[in-house]
RNA sequence: CGGGGCGUAGCGCAGACCGGUAGCGCACCGCGUUUGGGACGCGGGGGUCGGCGGUUCAAGUCCGCCCGCCCCGACCA
């Protein structure tokens, strides 16, 4: 490819909206261009890459069994309805109505039209198992696109479903994946740890997020050094220790004028967090079948701890929370800042707007172990002292809903828990039969006995891995694309100054033999200054550069510089195709050693 | 959805407080010089100043509403 043909343009300044290095590269090395929030076009450079990456994915696939079909992007809402994810997804799904006024839904994910394809044309244990697999574009209305290609509307994604006749074909097809996605991930020149996650919109059963690590990373992931432990943050466990157990004293009421927080209570009464309960309030809604329930949800807490939203959402079964506004609180009889269980009938009926809220009480698994805790007291500038679960209130629902923090002991190993951020270019789910039942997939086992098919979902981001690839590759200079990804090998500089035909015919004639030799080379035939040539080719960050020159000719050939290397050599002219195509495969071996096999943790 | 910021040429920005002919750098086009790390000279093209409405003799500038984009939070297969 020429470059003075290529469809883009290089930047010497990248927009001002452009944050991280993966964006402001990628804009200004000239591979994307935004049209909206969260929506790209990807030029030529960056479509070459994405082929590539595609490739490799298609390759491991297809290495596990994988047969590639394409599916639509656009579904009748009646699928999505069958599935009831029509009603448990809000606004990030989009919807429209065709001309005859059918809803449609744009596609966010696949599984529901690969259940409609099984349940037309899966019948018997014969067609088992099965692994299909697409690449396609998903539209998500995500409330806050951002960081460039990390986080958009639309994407591509690679995803794969399994089908299996019983629940250990659906663990095989899954510890597939699990290597399968190192292997793409390796081949890429992204490290990623595989990290168990929340199930999510997805239901299901079992699942891990691969995570590349980095701190413009939006998931935080806790780590244990000692033993290796790793989960999101979302569904993190940790060792609580046990409090001092103490006989239980008598209620008493204490004036704590002005301490609305945490904080400031222990810094008041001369205590620790630790004996301390904090209240936090959410509305939860909770679909029960098509209907969705909304209620106000009084969560409780020792005072050290932090509330997980995500695990308080899945001891509820709700599909979405937020913070209760004060009135819902008050509402119930509850104080906002000095506000604790005691007192509040356990049946009590709060009111958001005109609409009645059933109240539910969960506390943290901690809190009954947890004897003489200061609460609030329902009353402005009131805290009560020596408050005991199980005397003074109870609760509905008692579960671990506390976040795991930085310095938290392992639950595994009881080793220091870390945080590192990261983020999520992959992730595996088993299914089970959360499509299947609803949506009535079933085949005819060996005895005649009519059964649901088992499924596994596996997805991949293309783009997002482009951009964390390109976040991982890149210097002061520019991008470093690994080999394997790379939209041309080669960058082929001529400096031809006018009145020297022979270093733009000998750049010519080099040109025409490395494509010849079948190498992907991208020819700069521009007439610009050696600068701007060579600060182009850092910027692009093809894997090679060669630079044909009237310097380099008299010393007897063209000039060799790997991008991710300083030091340059001359190639003799007659052994520059051999050489390139050594130094290509050498780049190759040196990635492919990468691929290793990984244990499956689960 | 809450908080904050920003919309002036393809990109980066000035002009706005204090209303009076829309500017600079880069990029782009032409001619010439130059060619090993973002060259130089001369000439040139490109703007509904995000949109709508208002105030005014006069609005990029003042006022109101709306839209878009970015950041933090909420949310997130």
């Amino acid at each position: 490819m020429r470059l003075s043909k290529l469809f883009s343009q290089t930047l010497r300044e990248a927009p001002a909206e452009a944050e991280i290095s993966s964006h402001q590269l990628l804009v200004r090395a000239g591979f994307i261009r935004q049209l909206a929030a969260g929506i790209f076009s990807y030029l030529p450079l960056a479509k070459r890459a994405l082929t590539k990456i595609e490739n490799i994915m298609r390759d491991e696939m297809n290495a596990i069994g994988g047969q590639e079909i394409t599916m639509p992007v656009v579904h009748p809402a009646e699928l999505w309805q069958e599935s009831e994810r029509w009603y448990a997804i809000g606004s990030e799904m989009g919807r429209f109505k065709d001309k005859n006024n059918r809803d449609m839904v744009l596609a966010m994910t696949h599984e529901e039209v690969v259940a409609d394809l099984v349940r037309r044309d899966v019948h018997s244990y014969r067609q088992l198992p099965r692994l299909i697999y697409h690449i396609q574009t998903k539209w998500r209305d995500d409330p806050r696109p951002r960081a460039g290609l990390i986080r958009v509307r639309e994407f591509t994604m690679k995803d794969s479903y399994s089908l299996d006749a019983d629940w250990d074909g659906l663990d095989k097809q899954y510890r597939a994946h699990y290597q399968a996605y190192f292997n793409i991930f390796h081949l890429c020149g992204v490290e990623v740890i595989a990290v168990k996650s929340d199930v999510g919109m997805m239901g299901g059963k079992l699942a891990h997020e691969y995570m590349y690590l980095t701190p413009i990373g939006e998931d935080t992931l806790l780590l244990c050094d000692a033993c290796g432990y790793a989960a999101n943050r979302q569904i993190a466990r940790f060792q609580k220790t046990a409090p001092v157990s103490e006989q239980p004293l008598q209620l008493e009421k204490v004036a704590t004028p002005e301490t609305k927080t945490i904080a400031a209570l222990a810094d008041f009464l001369q205590i620790p967090q630790s004996k301390t309960a904090k209240a936090v309030f959410m509305v939860a809604k909770i679909s029960e079948g098509q209907d969705t329930a909304q209620k106000l949800v009084f969560a409780i807490l020792r005072g050290d701890m932090e509330l997980n939203e995500t695990k308080l959402a899945n001891a509820l079964v709700a599909n979405e929370l937020r913070p209760a506004h004060d009135e819902e609180i008050i509402s119930v009889g509850a104080v906002p800042g000095y506000a604790s269980p005691v007192g509040i009938p356990g049946d009590a009926v709060g009111r958001s707007e005109q609409t009645p809220l059933p109240l539910v009480v969960v506390v943290d698994d901690l809190i009954p172990q947890s004897p003489n805790l200061v609460a609030g007291a329902n009353e402005d500038g009131f805290h009560l002292r020596n408050v005991n679960y199980g005397r003074d209130y109870q609760a509905q629902i008692v579960a671990d809903i506390a976040a795991a923090q930085d310095g938290d002991s392992c639950p595994d190993c009881g080793g220091v828990l870390h945080t590192q951020r990261g983020v999520e270019v992959g992730n595996i789910f088993k299914l089970g039969t959360r499509f299947a039942e609803p949506m009535g997939c079933t085949y005819t086992d060996k005895d005649g006995v009519e059964r649901p098919v088992i499924m596994g979902s596996y997805g991949i981001g293309s783009g997002r891995l482009l951009a964390c690839i390109a976040e991982e590759h890149h210097d002061e200079h520019g991008l470093i694309w690994p080999v394997t990804v790379a939209p041309y090998h080669v960058h082929l500089v001529a400096l031809a100054g006018k009145g020297s035909d022979q270093v733009q015919q000998e750049a010519e004639s080099i040109y025409a033999e490395l494509e010849a030799a079948g190498l992907e080379v991208l020819y700069d035939d521009r007439e610009e200054s050696p600068g701007v040539k060579f600060n182009d080719a850092d910027l692009i960050g093809l894997p090679v550069r060669l630079t044909v020159s009237g310097r380099a000719l008299e010393q007897g050939g063209v000039e060799f510089k790997r991008r991710d290397q300083a030091d340059k050599r001359i190639l003799p002219r007659a052994e520059i195709v051999q050489q390139v195509k050594a130094e290509i495969a050498s780049l190759m071996k040196e990635i492919q050693e990468k691929l290793v096999e990984v244990s499956f943790a689960d």
